[in-house]
DNA sequence: CCCTGATTCGC
DNA sequence: GCGAATCAGG
């Protein structure tokens, strides 16, 4: 495989949506997580929120023993509109600048990659089985919070959503399912099955 | 152990 | 330019 213009802008894409590099790679196929971080790297745009950063580095760094030499020199310069990947890359700047690192925007919007994910348990009648089947599943629950659900975690979704009583089971989902097996038992439930439980 | 991105370096 | 191997971390 090769990154047609198709393919990087597909990447482009996700991972400014905040797709995993490895989510990205399962999407265009042919291609490892390793090849997608690589061409990210490539592509300059390993920053996902790209920051003007201040990183112009104005001045050589005083590569000597810096005495005592109190320049701070505050960069009041906006930069802002700077390339994402600075011009040409200095060599390496040994820099123990004085700016506090403030935190620019450390927005981390996206999360959940994936399918479909929310069930609605109640909204369905649930044979007496599968509910028990569920309730015990439920104590052991890994409680997982929405950040830590993996494409092999259970995305069962437990408790009040609008509490802090609110976790996804996160037990060893099936292959290829997005539950566990109790939750696939609940969730995937043949026609027949429910037609036979109408009321 | 599962996963994440970052970096290196032979190709 | 590419990406496997490796590194560093959660």
């Amino acid at each position: 495989m090769s990154w047609t213009d198709e393919r990087v802008e597909t990447l482009k894409r996700m991972w400014s949506e905040g797709q995993s590099a490895s989510a990205i790679a399962k999407e265009l196929g042919g291609v490892t997580r390793n090849a997608v971080i690589g061409k990210v790297h490539r592509l300059g745009l390993s920053n996902r929120t790209e920051e003007p950063e201040a990183t112009p580095a104005p001045e050589p760094v005083v590569k000597k023993e810096a005495e005592k030499k109190p320049a701070p020199a505050p960069k009041a310069a906006p930069a802002a509109a700077a390339e994402p990947a600075s011009a040409k890359p200095e060599p390496m700047a040994e820099q123990l600048a004085p700016q506090p690192v403030f935190t620019p925007t450390p927005r981390r919007p996206i999360v959940p990659a994936g399918q479909p994910l929310p069930p609605q348990p109640s909204a369905n009648e649930i044979s007496p089985e599968a509910l028990a089947s569920v309730r015990e599943v439920e104590k052991k629950s890994r409680k997982l919070t929405l950040m830590e659900l993996t494409e092999r975690t259970c995305k069962w979704p437990i408790g009040d959503p609008a509490t802090d009583k609110f976790w996804f089971c996160g037990l060893p989902s099936q292959p290829g399912k997005p539950y566990c097996e109790a939750h696939v038992g609940v969730a995937f439930q043949p026609m027949s099955s429910r037609r036979d439980r109408r009321r």
